[in-house]
DNA sequence: TTTATTTTATTGCAAATGCAACAAGGGGTT
DNA sequence: AACCCCTTGTTGCATTTGCAATAAAATAAA
């Protein structure tokens, strides 16, 4: 089982280091196209909302975000009635980008889980969720 | 496809961070315990075929290493015929601590991939094998 | 053999990372 | 109200990370 365990692992960062490559010109290296990618499709998330669902560092995270907004890529606007949290928005600039960026991420999945069948593609995204409730 | 190409990713994350977390006492987190691991497994192995099995920076693996020669973990050696590369083994205090490193991350594996039937386990085996196989 | 290319180890440097800590608001209890 | 705990955002600081570059040995090509 810890064969798979680490199957897991390399096949993670391999997959993350290409798209980091990838994107290193327009300043989305260090997993920054991962952030930007989640605030496309859900905005109004909120900092630590986002890092727990990444599953990072909630300072890594928060720097990250820093970063995406002094770059031009989010805006961060304080939620209507809870004075702490504040809401992260994709600007023009990011909704732009973001076909390209989603589609280097359908690339590298069509890449790898493309070459299983569908049936089982279906069954490696249960088993996944089986595995990833267990953490 | 995306979907499971991110949950590998969350999955991954969880995974190492909460070994990263349970050894940073002992000066192994930052990804150590699983060089650590790799060289007691295979020693002899040198600096960018460790680099390149785990599929993380050159760089970074080599200072990683550095740093566990520092402190005692590993030691390195001349290779025999080769005046280039340099041969990695555990020393005492890496294989006195194997065991407690291994059992964890095995009791990670069981937790997760062991909550899933053996056919299961080896299916995931068999798929993992083969998306990895792309990258 | 000589030359060129590749492999391996290593360092410089700027940037990212992550633990620890803090501030301040929110929500619950008494 | 007053009190305590949890959540959210944010910064300080030492360490890690990774791109780029270098040196030197090995291998391939000429």
């Amino acid at each position: 089982m810890i064969d798979e365990l680490r199957q897991i692992g390399t096949f993670s960062r391999r997959a993350t280091a290409s798209a980091n490559h990838e994107f290193a010109s327009q300043g989305l290296n260090n997993n920054r196209f991962q952030y930007l990618l989640r605030i496309c499709e859900r905005p109004g998330l909120f900092f630590d909302a986002l890092a727990a669902d990444m599953a990072v560092d909630r300072t890594t995270s928060f720097r990250a975000v820093q970063k995406l907004i002094a770059e031009g890529y989010v805006e961060k606007r304080p939620d209507a009635v809870n004075k702490k949290v504040r809401r992260l928005f994709p600007t023009e600039k990011a909704t732009a980008l973001y076909p390209t960026i989603h589609q280097f991420e359908a690339g590298v999945a069509d890449r790898t889980i493309g070459s299983l069948t569908p049936g089982e593609q279906q069954l490696l995204a249960e088993l996944l969720t089986k595995i990833n409730a267990q953490l």
